[in-house]
RNA sequence: GGGCGUAUAGCUCAGUCGGCUAGAGCGCAGCUCUGAUAAAGCUGAGGUCCGUGGUUCGAGUCCACGUACGCCCA
């Protein structure tokens, strides 16, 4: 049965609650969605159309959607759904991540282990089974969260990262990389995760840097002449591997002696001020003199140092400014070092096994925790001597992305994509691209500028089996690009189709032969990068093996949208790709948004404060949450909360009020709104609607088009504004009329209108609350509308209703109501209280636009007529001020006398003295001794006394604030009439219930009152008799209504028919 | 250290092509309207448009330098 009907019944509009509580409605169009197929309808429609070419960046299955994820979620959710309006049919296809270290970090906490060590003792295989466990309860968990946040989806078939079609496509995309000779393996110092135990690759380093305290050491290194060479380090465990030093050979360094010393210390000059002594300068040189000079490294004793020259190397990238000029160079523990050692034919130590642990062959240092080891390293140098200082330094250093363990650098074999050829290709491809905001395009150019060569392995166990097989026979370098080829090359075929998965441990123990030699060789035991498993999806999901003409309609993406930070992650990786196997870039507009934080801007943490999506989404609801994504422009962090999301429900409230106005009229009338009016029938205010919708349109069409959602909302939270604050408040009671007319049928059509296009543009944000207005109003009223918001098209514009002067003069007209209502204010003359007349004075525009809308500036104002002024001569008169400057010299302690007396002086002699001041005679000031000089005074404009009046720009607006007594009683009646609907409503009567009347008064103004306007009052409150002699007991309800002077008792009983 | 971005009311933010007497929402105070009634509107208080200099008839807006903060890179 349908959540919104009962039982098949007639449809007809039905009142709405007068404020919803989103979560609630939600839930109600969620099964209505499910019961009715909603989506699949949707694609059933659309099925013929053509493609809106969309891939969805995969979502990490490890964790429960955050609020962060809801961000883009909401924004690929309104474009879609904004493309299916617009006639496109898409693949509506979610992505899981389902591989990689950060979901076997998560698994492994979940055990209980501790570092690699535990997962080997567990299995291979049952961790495995772990890691697919848990990417299958996190992507339901997701997935049901998606659906709560109104993501339409093809739920049932997302896909996933590590199934074996996903692997087989990266193997395909390393073949081809390998067919370029961009594969290569070789070793080198990397970013290590001691507690992951492994390597770490550069664009996954985004982010990782912390500021960090660590202790910084100055040590001496001693030449043969016994000259001590000063070196500064950051890290000093890696003292243990020194191999060398570097000076810069263009830069002055010298020779100096410390008070109380006799040591000869060597330094750069520029680091002398870090000596923090005044030192004697014995000799002053450049740096090319110590190139080549042998030093006694700082452990020379242990086993590992054995043996191996120490010598000082000449480098142009040593800086005058850091450490000491001289840098300690250990080519097994940094990628410089290791560069320079390369070029110099050096040898590297590694110091580190895996863990972090220095092994041996370092003495004391030996079995060391080389993040720890510091306080040891200190105390050794200080036995051997070789100690200047130690002091703690901040500075900004790289921690696991994952666990958040500081990294190390260690020298190790890993595999790597040549990405130096790939550049220029690489940049070319991204100029191609429309980034959103445009920086970011800018900043992938600036990572591809300086991005080294991709290192594509991980020495870890969930993931992308890499497809290499080296043969140590002849070393020839097997990439196997398919399953196919596997099964061909494997020794023992039939075990291919027995593994469960291409995942270790199984697909490790198939040998394959050497394509050159045949020798039986193994796989290596790494496994990918998890953004391999990303970057594939353009091909792997979109059936580039599968059917290559169905694919080609799909690539290139026309959009993607994902947080900023996967500049370097997925919108990286899949550039590569997209460059490697099709020579171009894979999506053609990105649109990339901020972080999400908290209402008072701090971050959200996982263990500090943080607000979860589930508590979130049913404690402010989907929609004014969507409100508020799609409200924050993407360049701008958003701050996420509940103060926030409050009011984005208020906003929406404006349309709610708009639709509850309309069906407690449409209930009663039920309107035909499929026949359009006659043009002719047409209130000026329903063409200026008409008009204001096609602005909204076609403003919000642009900006949907744009990909630009907080465009489309500053659009409609304006149109709202001026529905609800201008046409519904100046035509309600066009819709209480008695009966129909031609012109209630206009403004029935005219509104419908604007509610289902303002329904229809907010549908692809607010899908529930638009949803909840179509199934009732639009589809009460027109059953030919689709039975879903989300199956209308998008709304067609119609020129014939544009009319840019129309919005113009309907511009000026509300300005000069709103300063009149200004001066009501000012005057503290309430609406209710008719006045005579207002006056405009303004140009011909102004004069044209107000006499159009003459009827309703009159209602509006509550006055009885509008005069049309050419000039504002007759609304002000002269009257003279005095000119301080000039005064003084002459009435000296009288001036606030006379400005006094000036204040006093009534009109008519006013106008006398304005006459002898501008005839330059004296001014005679009554009640003043003497004649005044007219040059001590000016004449200024003031308005006439019965006038208050205002101006602005053009318009000049002046109201007659006289009350005359017929005008006050008339404003009387108004008040009553006032408290009569309200006590109508008291007494619980629908807005069309016919009454009998009772007023009773025995205050004589308040009777004459009643008896000129008795009959307007009776005919307001819908009463069909009215009686003043006494209340009888049976009324409903009564009330006093307090005037000045006197009381009104008031009685209401219902007239049945 | 290099790059990118941001800086406007107590708070959160708009401000288009240089035309501004600088706006909105929230909060505060007062008022109004109400046959949309737990909604709505108006008014008020509240501003060094980060600073300095420049271009210009005119700068919140453009340019330069500086400061603070954020992010990215190292």
């Amino acid at each position: 049965m349908c959540s919104f009907c009962s039982g098949g019944a007639a449809v007809t509009v039905q009142l709405p609650e007068s404020n919803p509580h989103f979560p609630t409605m939600e839930q109600r169009v969620l099964q209505f969605w499910q019961e009715s197929r909603a989506f699949d309808k949707l694609r059933e429609l659309r099925k013929d159309a053509p493609v809106f070419r969309f891939v969805d960046g995969p979502i990490t299955a490890n964790n429960p959607m955050g609020v962060h994820h809801a961000w883009g979620r909401t924004l690929k959710d309104v474009v879609l759904r904004y493309k299916a309006m617009t006639g496109h049919s898409a693949k509506y296809q979610n992505g899981f991540d389902c591989q990689g270290l950060w979901l076997e970090v998560e698994v492994e906490k979940s055990l209980g282990f501790h570092g690699k060590d535990s997962i080997e003792q567990y299995g291979l295989d049952k961790f495995s089974d772990a890691c697919l466990a848990r990417v299958n309860q996190f992507a339901s968990v997701i997935s049901e969260q998606s659906v709560r946040l109104g993501q339409w989806m093809d739920w049932e078939h997302s896909y996933f990262t590590h199934t074996d079609e996903n692997i087989r496509s990266i193997w395909h995309f390393l073949e081809k990389c390998h067919e370029r000779k961009l594969i290569y393996t070789r070793g080198l110092p990397m970013p290590w995760c001691p507690r992951c135990s492994t390597s770490i690759s550069e664009h996954e380093m985004a982010g990782s840097f912390r500021d960090l305290t660590h202790t910084s050491v100055y040590i001496k290194g001693a030449l043969k002449d016994g000259r001590q060479m000063l070196f500064w380090t950051t890290t000093p465990w890696t003292l243990c591997a020194n191999i060398a030093a570097a000076v810069n050979p263009d830069l002055t360094y010298c020779d100096v002696q410390l008070p109380g010393s006799d040591e000869v210390l060597v330094l750069g000059e520029q680091a002398l001020p870090k000596l923090k002594a005044k030192a004697n300068i014995l000799r002053k040189y450049p740096g090319s003199e110590l190139v080549g000079l042998e030093f006694q490294t700082f452990f020379h004793d242990v086993p590992r140092q054995a043996d191996i020259p120490h010598r000082v190397l000449p480098w142009k990238e040593v800086a005058a400014e850091e450490g000491t000029g001289i840098v300690h160079i250990a080519p097994g523990c940094g990628r410089e070092d290791y560069d320079l050692g390369q070029e110099h034919g050096i040898p590297a130590i590694v110091p580190i096994d895996a863990h972090g642990e220095i092994g041996e062959g370092f003495g004391p240092l030996s079995g060391q925790d080389a993040s720890t080891v510091a306080p040891l390293v200190i105390e050794e140098l200080t036995k051997r001597g070789r100690l200047f200082r130690a002091e703690p330094y901040e500075h900004s250093y790289p921690v696991c992305w994952r666990c958040k363990h500081e990294l190390l650098f260690r020298l190790v074999d890993e595999w790597f994509i040549n990405c130096q050829e790939l550049r220029p290709q690489l940049i070319e491809a991204t100029r191609s691209v429309n980034w959103t905001p445009s920086y970011m395009g800018k900043r992938m150019e600036d990572w591809l500028n300086n991005m080294g060569d991709w290192c594509i392995s991980r020495k870890r166990y969930w993931g992308l089996p890499l497809p290499f097989y080296p043969c140590k026979k002849c070393n020839h370098l097997n990439v196997v690009g398919s399953v196919d080829e596997l099964r061909q090359l494997a020794i023992q075929s039939e075990l291919i189709d027995a593994l469960p998965s291409l995942h270790r441990p199984w697909i490790d123990d198939i040998e394959i032969r050497c394509g050159k030699c045949s020798e039986a060789v193994r796989r290596v035991k790494e496994v990918g990068d998890c953004w391999l498993d990303a970057g594939i999806v353009p091909y792997s999901t979109l059936g580039y093996f599968e059917d290559r003409a169905d694919w080609e309609r799909r690539f290139p993406a026309e959009w993607v949208c994902e947080m900023r930070e996967q500049v370097r992650l997925w919108f990286y990786s899949m550039l590569v790709m997209g460059v490697t196997i099709s020579g171009r870039a894979p999506y053609e507009n990105v649109l990339a948004y901020e972080r999400v934080v908290s209402e008072d801007g701090a971050m959200f943490s996982k263990t500090g404060f943080m607000i979860r999506f589930d508590e979130a989404v049913e404690k402010m609801g989907a929609d004014p949450m969507r409100y508020l994504y799609c409200q924050q422009p993407v360049a701008s962090e958003l701050r996420f909360g509940y103060a926030a999301g409050d009011a984005c429900r208020r906003k929406l409230d404006d349309l709610w009020n708009i639709y509850t106005f309309y069906c407690t009229y449409a209930a009663i009338d039920n309107p035909d709104v499929t026949t359009p009016p006659s043009a002719d029938c047409l209130h000026v205010t329903d063409r200026w609607l008409l008009a204001r919708t096609e602005q909204m349109l076609a403003k919000t069409t642009a900006a949907y088009d744009g990909y630009d959602t907080p465009s489309v909302i500053n659009e409609v939270e304006k149109y709202l504004d001026d529905v609800s604050t201008w046409y519904v408040r100046i035509n309600r009671r066009r819709f209480w009329k008695e009966g129909g007319s031609t012109d209630k049928q206009a403004c029935y059509a005219t509104l419908f209108h604007c509610i289902k296009t303002a329904t229809t543009v907010l549908a692809p944000i607010t899908p529930f609350v638009t949803e909840t207005i179509w199934q009732n109003l639009i589809r009460g009223l027109d059953p030919s509308a689709p039975e879903s918001v989300h199956h209308a098209t998008w709304p067609t514009a119609h020129p014939e209703w544009q009319d840019e002067a129309l919005l113009e003069r309907t511009a000026k007209v509300r300005e000069v109501t709103s300063l009149a209502l200004n001066l009501r204010n000012q005057s503290g003359l309430r609406v209710r209280q008719p006045l005579l007349s207002l006056l405009v004075v303004g140009s011909e525009a102004d004069r044209v636009a107000v006499a159009e809308q003459a009827a309703i500036i009159q209602s509006e104002l509550n006055v009885k007529g509008i005069k049309l002024l050419e000039s504002a001569d007759s609304l002000t008169q002269p009257r003279l001020i005095l000119m301080r400057k000039n005064a003084g010299a002459v009435l000296r302690g009288d001036v606030p006398k006379v400005s006094k007396l000036l204040e006093q002086i009534p009109a008519e002699v006013m106008t006398t003295l304005v006459a002898q001041q501008a005839a330059g005679q004296p001014v005679e000031l009554p009640d003043y001794p003497s004649g005044l000089p007219a040059d001590i005074f000016l004449t200024e404009q003031v308005a006439k006394p019965h006038l208050k009046v205002t101006t602005a720009g053009t318009l000049t607006v002046a109201l007659d604030i006289t009350v005359t007594d017929e005008l006050r009683r008339e404003g009387l009646a108004r008040d009553l009439v006032r408290n009569l609907q309200v006590l109508r409503k008291d007494a619980g009567f629908e807005v069309s219930q016919r009454v009998e009347l009772w007023l009773v008064t025995d205050h004589a103004d308040l009777q004459q009152m009643l008896s000129e306007h008795g009959s307007t009052v009776q005919a307001e409150v819908l009463a069909t008799a009215l009686h003043t002699t006494a209340i009888p007991g049976n009324v409903t309800k009564s009330t006093t209504v307090e005037f000045e002077g006197g009381t009104i008792t008031a009685a209401v009983r219902p007239v049945n028919g």
